[in-house]
RNA sequence: GCCGCCUUAGCUCAGUUGGUUAGAGCGCCAGAUUGUGGCUCUGGAGGUCCUCAGUUCGAACCUGAGAGGUGGUACCA
């Protein structure tokens, strides 16, 4: 008999994806339903849309025959056009808005989660599949609609579990900074983007690092340079005194503001927005320390046109090993007023905000706020002997029927082991039912996590089996009675 | 994308100037204990030393290329 070499795949998430376990499901399940709770107070409405989308309404990542992945991960279909998977769920809704406009009642305020998708490298956080969580109104120009977003996430993340100390939300127009860079002369929209990314980095480089991006360019510890924007000393300090005008208060803030933007028309049209944001958020009661203006706040998407905002954990957070971590923001949003327009050709006011489900955990985790919750394994019926089986599953049965979960042991080991399994699985009782109890019309009952305090103070084995911790027979008819009193401690 | 560092058992890691059969702790399985989870003791399974090529009598160790991971940087819808 010849050898046959049989191909043995490894078996291995791909790249950037990840398995999820009860412990990790629960908490974002509980998650997702906090806020959505949260989202429908607001009068938000569920959306669910598919996963794929052709590649001409994901926008500005169309696949092109060249890179046809590039960013997303797309493929041709039998019809020779090209669909993607959704990166973000926003473009799906303007898709959706756009497709039903003349249906839609607005403003239309709709929330969705559910997966999306990045063909792009992966790092520690950072995955090609995650679950993102989105709440936006579309067909409202108002501030107010915007003031109402934010008021949203700062209430759906306290939902979620975050304490009010432990997140900020940072509000911010992109009509200021147009305004001002428009009054320096900065008018190309290559330096303007420079400019941006250079804002953008306030809190991670500091004022001079930003400067020196202003300016000419920066050099990192690495040696790797960066090309600045190039604005003269002029511009240079016009826009750091744009970034120092950041302040405690809201009003305080847009004070400062006032003094640096403006006299430009836009940079005068951005502080009335956020006047009535201000004013909104007082209203709804949105504390002036969890959400304030922030003139630094950019977040890199080129198509927000008005209010921008981003969620951001405060304090400094350690990983396992005590090194610090950088949690960057947990999510953010801001108006995108020309996103269905793209479809239509008409303006369609939109604003939206939107954050990474397990990021979000992960920061729970992180910031103390919440521990991965036990997943706790079901009452174990114990097998004994094959001809038993039968009483075994009415045992499991009758539990079931009384809402309690229960399982027969279908291993193939001896008692011990299925003891074992029951304790590995967190299980808070066995059930055992084995020749002399049937015979006697009893059944006897362990109580695992009662055994588990008592063990405790435990030292030999011998000891251990014999005081049968937690252990009782009682006649079989009060089976399901005696369970349930364990399980209600 | 660019730069640095790392890759040895399921996990965390040790491994002498390049020298026979590559180790530890934890975890896993079994026994001590024929119907009892913990503790303890005893035993066992588990390795293409990331891959390929080269140098060498001889490579986990040296050289080169590649892959994966990681930290920084760039980009980020």
């Amino acid at each position: 008999m010849s050898e046959i070499e049989v191909f043995r795949p490894e078996p291995r998430a791909p790249r950037g994806f990840q398995d999820r376990r009860a412990a990790d499901l629960a908490l974002e399940r509980d998650i997702l339903a906090k806020v959505s709770r949260v989202y429908e107070l607001f009068g938000f409405e569920a959306l669910d849309t598919s996963a794929f989308e052709y590649a001409d309404a994901l926008g500005k990542f169309l696949p092109d025959s060249e890179r046809p992945n590039e960013g997303v991960f797309a493929l041709q279909d039998d019809d020779e056009q090209w669909m993607a998977l959704r990166y973000d769920l926003t473009a799906p809704l303007a898709r959706f808005a756009a497709q039903h406009a003349g249906l839609l009642t607005k403003p239309f305020r709709r929330y969705a989660y559910g997966p999306v998708w990045r063909n792009e490298k992966p790092g520690p956080g950072r995955f090609r599949e995650f679950i993102q969580c989105d709440a936006d109104t579309v067909g409202s120009a108002r501030p107010e609609a915007d003031a109402e977003i934010i008021a949203l996430a700062v209430a759906g993340l306290e939902a979620a579990g975050l304490p009010k100390t432990a997140a900020v939300l940072k509000i911010n127009n992109r009509k200021l900074l147009n305004g001002l860079l428009k009054r320096i002369g900065v008018d190309h929209d290559g330096q303007k983007l420079a400019v941006l990314r250079a804002v953008d980095k306030l809190d991670r480089l500091g004022v001079e690092g930003v400067k020196l991006l202003l300016g000419a360019g920066r050099r990192d510890e690495s040696g790797a340079f960066t090309k600045g924007a190039e604005l003269n000393a002029n511009g240079i300090d016009a826009v750091l005194a744009y970034l120092g005008a950041g302040a405690t208060g809201r009003s305080a803030t847009l004070a400062k503001l006032a003094d640096v933007v403006g006299g430009s028309e836009e940079g005068e049209a951005g502080l009335r927005d956020l006047d009535r944001i201000g004013t909104a958020l007082t209203g709804l009661g949105v504390d002036e320390a969890r959400a304030f203006f922030d003139p630094s706040v950019v977040r890199g998407l080129e198509y927000y046109t008005g209010a921008v905002f981003e969620a951001e954990l405060v304090g400094e957070v350690r990983d396992a090993h005590g090194d610090l971590v950088r949690f960057g923001s947990i999510g953010g949003g801001g108006r995108y007023d020309d996103l269905v327009a793209r479809f239509t050709g008409e303006v369609t006011p939109a604003t939206g905000f939107s954050f990474g489900v397990s990021r979000l955990a992960a920061a729970l985790k992180a910031s103390g706020s919440a521990t991965l919750p036990k997943v706790r394994g079901p009452v174990v019926v114990i097998a004994f002997s094959e001809a038993d089986m039968g009483h075994y599953f009415t045992v499991a049965a009758e539990l079931r029927q009384a809402g309690i979960p229960a399982e027969v042991y279908l291993g193939g080991s001896g008692m011990k082991a299925q003891m074992k399994y029951a304790d590995r699985r967190l299980s808070p009782a066995v059930v055992l039912l084995g020749g002399d109890e049937i015979a006697a019309g009893t059944v006897t009952i362990k109580d695992l996590d009662l055994g588990r305090a008592l063990s405790e103070g435990v030292e030999s084995n011998e000891a251990w089996r014999a005081a049968r911790p937690g252990q009782a027979t009682v006649p079989r008819a009060e089976l399901v009675a005696f369970v349930k009193r364990i399980l209600e401690g």
